[in-house]
DNA sequence: GCGCATATGTTCGATAGCGCACATACTTAT
DNA sequence: ATAAGTATGTGCGCTATCGAACATATGCGC
């Protein structure tokens, strides 16, 4: 049943926003050159300086940015999920940045190869402006990962990280240890532990070993602080294909 | 004597790095448009979520990019001087930022009208391709101050800061105050002063009353963390006519 | 069904930075 | 010269977070 398979495909690709935003003359040049890709945790996407050869549209997975430092610490500096794209920097022109992008969730994905999109970007036309605006959004998180650093506290990242996280996830379940989360937030484990049992004790999520369940999302939104609210209205409005989630 | 005047425009222009790494026949359809600004100290040149006019290209002044939170507080996303331009999102695609833009250090720069800038844009050249390259690098900067506001003392991060403003300057002087300092960071102004405190008396730089002088620039790059430099050789790699500073 | 690996919970002292209050010093205007 | 305004210096108690050590609980593999 070809047919179907097509038509599988078809959907598959509509489960990411910026390709299911493409014009379909666009998207018609690219169908056969997409690749859908596993995306197992820990996956690493592409490392510090190193030359990107792909660039790669999440579906179900969930993509960190991260910073790792010297000393082996590190920070999370922005989520891709299915709402954009990892390897901006293949098009800005750079072809490489001094972070690295890990797999966060599990899922899959395709990916493009580089020569495929920047001759597409080349052309000047909606696709680049479309990816210009997706990176847009992407600064509006780094800044604002910048300013929530400085200000807030960790109760208040956690919650904004879990509804970053829900934003990007079918469903209200996170499989995800605290270790993992304290790792993203550049905190220790023994915080987010802390953090994570006030939420359950407020009876906004629920918990055991790795697999995190939002009850009260609400509630979430209550205690986190404005930056979520902020880059969440900035990609609604740089990106309005944007399903509300 | 005009002649005089127009190659002493011409000097100008080119003290902004982008502007003078500008193809000469890109350069000549810009000449006529762009505009010579003063940058007073304070002057803000656009404010979060408004619609941008302009883009700035800063010759002599410095611009802070910062974010403004609810409660009043701030913190500094990026620095742009000499190397860059103020206002990427006007050819990103959003037309206005969730951030503000203010000069921190008095100085002269050029603007241009917006839709001078999108109409060069559009044609896809090389004027794009400058542009984007510097937008990553300024992407780079925000990642980095994300990481930096996470984990590294304040010490080190006004290091950092004083050497991220002496690469935009002639000379080794800021004319800066600590409370000034302190907001741009997001701390306490006291916190600024201990640490200058500590660097006087180190004789790494030496100041009075809303005056910073420098005296041993390598021993500021000891004290810093590694994000100084990251940036810095992002910047070099990016926009390699960069003179070294 | 048992044991091991791993995830989560708890405690404790140390510390960086905060918020506040106030002292001192420099600079400019009159 | 003096006063007013602004910039810098200092002290103190407070809190969030850290770092480290260790206790407990859960789930998977055999």
């Amino acid at each position: 049943m070809p047919l179907k398979a097509k038509s599988v495909k078809h959907d598959d690709l509509n489960q990411n926003r910026l390709l299911s935003s493409l014009p379909e003359a666009e998207l018609a040049r690219w169908r056969a050159e997409l690749e859908a890709v596993d995306m197992p945790l820990g996956y690493v996407i592409y490392e510090s300086g190193s030359t990107l050869t792909h660039v790669y549209f999440p579906t179900t997975a969930i993509v960190s940015l991260l910073y790792v430092m010297e000393n082996g610490a590190s920070a999370e500096i922005a989520v891709v999920g299915n709402e954009g794209l990892v390897g901006v920097s293949l098009f800005m022109g750079g072809g490489s940045t001094p972070s690295r992008a890990v797999v966060q969730s599990a899922g899959k994905g395709f990916r493009l190869a580089a020569s495929v999109l920047k001759e597409e970007f080349e052309r000047a036309g909606p696709v680049l402006h479309l990816l210009l605006r997706y990176t847009q959004a992407l600064i509006t998180q780094m800044a604002q990962t910048a300013v929530c650093n400085r200000h807030h506290s960790l109760d208040q990242q956690l919650c904004r990280w879990l509804l970053l996280s829900l934003d990007r996830l079918q469903g209200n379940q996170l499989v995800m240890t605290q270790e993992l989360i304290a790792n993203m937030l550049g905190v220790r484990r023994e915080g987010v532990t802390e953090g994570a049992l006030k939420l359950q004790r407020a009876g906004l999520i629920s918990y055991t070993r790795g697999r995190i369940t939002v009850l009260d999302r609400p509630g979430l939104e209550e205690r986190t602080c404005e930056c979520y609210a902020v880059v969440k209205k900035e990609y609604d409005r740089l990106l309005p294909n944007t399903q509300a989630s």
